[in-house]
DNA sequence: GCTGTCGCTTGACGAGTGTCAAATGAAAGA
DNA sequence: TCTTTCATTTGACACTCGTCAAGCGACAGC
């Protein structure tokens, strides 16, 4: 990841994102965060909070995994985004309704830290980049999520699929010794539908549709891409 | 609109969105506001700001209704949200990746104040009322966002118009004599098509079953309805 | 008046995908 | 190892909705 350097030097600064366009927090801001609130360790499947639940203050993840759900209806829900290590977490309630308009559930083992509103009031009212980090996240993560709806509307399930994979890749994808994309999925294919706004037998569907055109092989939970020029082609027309 | 003494008391308080759920800046801010910027009157149908422009600052809305777009392709294009008196725009673009990532355009006459990055924070240093804004805007329509998003994935047509319908009621709803709610549609049918993720003729085969139904009637822009129960319950299976 | 253009509506048809049902596979417990 | 259970896959079918095409209605210009 880039140096934060540049980014702090000025403020406030026109383009505020990483370059990863993940606008994670550094071990430094971590560490700083950890001071002030309390630090808790979840076990994969556990639920952080819930939609409906009154916000009690935000979280900063520090290790793991955690999805944004949000259900629908008695039977459905949706996959809304996926938060890695360095994301702050529960911000749209704190500073919005007051109450979570979604589910955080932890994919992995998870350490995270919590933070009280008035803690975070402190932190924001004695550093300015700490306003810039929350701010960052909130103007990415509506940047994402009207990505996302873009994406339902023109993009059939196929298109989609290939779309998801690119947005993993930056935080869960590697490269093996052959020069291939590889992407560890940390979801099931159950929550990998729910993201992509489909079910699992449409999904299932496009993921043989890929294998049949060799864009990418499937086993298990890991994806391999030969061409990463195929991908993006699945998204352009 | 609801006083805003009370939650201007505490700082930070959970739950910053007004009651009515917009998040407006009231009379004095926009006045605070037009003392740090320079104000603008555009014609309906202007462009504020296109897709892929450079950010060069921010915009409050102080009379009128403008509408964010994002094209996709050569030919798609999707209405993402709509901004009345009181809004701040283009903050996704200067907290984000500094790259206004859709268009804003003006449905009506508009009167509006633009500020400059250097400015705008200026006044997020001097007052935390201004950042609370700024955060609750954000908050506000990354919810609307993920909220619409649901929507497309979950709901067919019909029931994603009844929503829409409802959405406007805040700021372009009336009741008249007879105790009717009346909304004044601000887009036309190819905007509502996009607004909601469909095609013209699909709204209109909508607009004609709510009719049949007698859930609404619609003539021209001017929607009537006449039990407010009955749009909801379109929302709700 | 006529005659463009443009926005909206209506009709017909087909593709994409949700739904239901069953088969397969994988993981966990007896 | 043999069940039991659950996630995933595959198949068959129906239905919503996108697409193409034509028909209106309004409105501006000649």
């Amino acid at each position: 990841m880039s140096s934060p350097t540049q980014r702090d030097a000025c403020w406030p600064a026109v383009g505020l994102l990483d370059s990863s366009g993940c606008n994670e927090l550094v071990q430094s801001e971590l560490t700083a965060l950890q001071d002030a609130g309390s630090t808790q360790s979840v076990a994969s499947g556990e639920t952080l909070f819930a939609q409906g639940d009154r916000v009690t203050g935000i979280a900063c993840l520090i290790q793991g995994t955690v999805a944004i759900h949000r259900s629908h209806g008695k039977e459905h829900s949706t996959l809304l985004r996926l938060l890695d290590s360095g994301s702050m977490l529960g911000l749209d309630g704190v500073f919005g309704s007051g109450t979570h308009a979604n589910s955080a559930v932890a994919l992995t083992e998870c350490s995270l830290c919590w933070i009280e509103p008035e803690a975070l009031c402190e932190l924001m009212a004695k550093s300015p980049a700490v306003i810039r980090k929350v701010l960052g996240r909130l103007a990415f993560d509506l940047e994402a999520s009207d990505e996302a709806r873009v994406n339902v509307v023109h993009l059939q399930v196929r298109a989609r699929l290939a779309a998801m994979l690119l947005a993993l890749r930056d935080r869960h994808g590697t490269v093996d010794e052959s020069g291939n994309l590889v992407i560890r999925l940390p979801l099931s294919r159950r929550d990998m539908a729910s993201a992509i706004g489909t079910r699992p037998e449409s999904l299932s569907r496009a993921i043989r549709a890929l294998e049949n055109d060799r864009v990418a092989s499937f086993h298990g939970k890991r994806v391999v891409i030969r061409d990463l020029d195929d991908l993006l082609d699945e998204i352009e027309p």
